[in-house]
DNA sequence: CTTTGAGATATGTGATCACACATCTTAAAT
DNA sequence: ATTTAAGATGTGTGATCACATATCTCAAAG
């Protein structure tokens, strides 16, 4: 008998493949790179540059980048340009209006959701790793630990639409706070606030109280994007002067 | 003188010509075949199908589909086969709720805005075409009437960006929506309700009654949701039975 | 020194081709 | 009549080429 018995599958240890195709992993790369800041806020992007920075040729980095146009992480800033999306103080702001509803509405939910202890300590761990991140000055652990403290609020309180649209709303502003990284003070001021109100979230989520695990979200992105809009203002300022 | 003068520019009649590319505008006619239900969900789509009608190559399509696809309207539902999303109960409940959120919210800023005649006249104008279009079982006409409806209020109350997000969620959901032309009396039930509901959104925004807008157009929303939700049981009960 | 214009370079866009691989057709074998 | 396998067809994916054009470089003309 040489012919292939399926029923012999579960005595090997084969296991499936990866089936992704290069434009996903391409995407995942950008996005990820987007959401780590490694690229500024407004820095043009050259299909063919990525492309060889990937090894590919320039047709899976034109899917990807297609994506991310529509999901307004990258425009067009011309006839044949690219560049990931500048800061722009009014439209930031809407941006965390938006934020705000979406984002205040996941963590009321989370917050009203059964007790569940394991999902606090989750949040206590990441936002712990935060603060050891800021000690060491481990900006990329910084903005990792931030992200996934957020993420595990919006995953337990959400049905994956909702977190899929947050997500989407992160790609578009993820630059922007990463960018603070260029100026030292700005993300000290950023995080130090963030693990503070942070510990009012976990606090509200404890207590099952919905709104007042709203109004800690909300107080977290706006006081970040203060802080990002009154250092835009003064670099400008400066620059201008 | 034979040379250029710009400035003689205002005195001719030559006007911009249009520099949009092959790919915008196939973006932009699929997305309108989406929204006016040209398409059915969970059918099936062809990159060189759609670049045959289109008469282009598959090359502006590809494009086009990947930026759909980001968008979540269009999924690959195989290793090489792509289709427009089907409906699925629960993600359309689940798409419902965000809705119910932020275009509840846009409402309520709407409602709270300066008081604008023009405004309200358009709105009428909007309802009234549905009615219309009701009467003479226009259904194009009435899904472009409801679609007005809803965005003229977005427009007033909204910023760009939430306006933005809400028109990703329509074109998500559209499809569904649009899909009720299959079924007349389907169709009759969501929008003769819709005109009357619409009536109470315009009286709660002449009141300037934020409470009173949000609550009208969630419940627009939920009640075109439970009817097609309705609808798609008894067709599958029937299917199985 | 300033300005103009030609040439070089680099860009996104679109078309075409090659490929691997699902799915469907069809005919042969049992 | 049913099953099976081979062939045909159609699919998305990726690479390569051609093209128009925006931007930059730099020298010549003013």
């Amino acid at each position: 008998m040489n012919t292939f018995d399926p029923t012999m599958k579960s005595q090997r240890t084969l296991v499936p493949v990866d089936v992704s195709t290069v434009q996903d992993r391409v995407y995942q790369s950008l996005r990820l790179g987007l959401l780590k800041g490694e690229f500024l806020p407004g820095e043009q992007v050259s299909i063919r540059a990525l492309a060889e920075v990937f090894g590919t040729s320039p047709m899976p980095v034109r899917e990807a980048v297609a994506r991310l146009i529509a999901e307004r992480a990258i425009e067009q800033s011309g006839p044949r340009t690219l560049r990931v999306a500048p800061y722009l103080a009014s439209d930031h702001e809407n941006y965390i209006r938006v934020r705000m509803q979406l984002e205040g509405y996941a963590a009321e939910r989370a917050a009203s959701a059964p007790k569940n202890p394991a999902f606090i300590d989750a949040l206590r761990r990441h936002n712990d790793s935060i603060q050891e991140a800021l000690e060491i000055r481990d900006f990329d652990a910084a903005l990792a630990g931030n992200q996934a403290f957020h993420f595990e609020i919006y995953r337990a309180g959400g049905y994956p639409q909702l977190l899929d649209i947050i997500s989407t709303l992160w790609l578009r502003t993820g630059p922007i706070v990463a960018s603070a990284r260029k100026d030292e003070g700005l993300f000290y001021r950023i995080f130090n606030n963030g693990v503070r109100i942070h510990a009012n979230v976990i606090e509200a989520i404890i207590q099952r109280d919905r709104a007042a695990a709203r109004r800690a979200i909300n107080l977290d992105l706006r006081s970040s994007h203060l802080s990002i809009r009154r250092f835009y203002q003064r670099a400008s300022a400066e620059a201008g002067g």
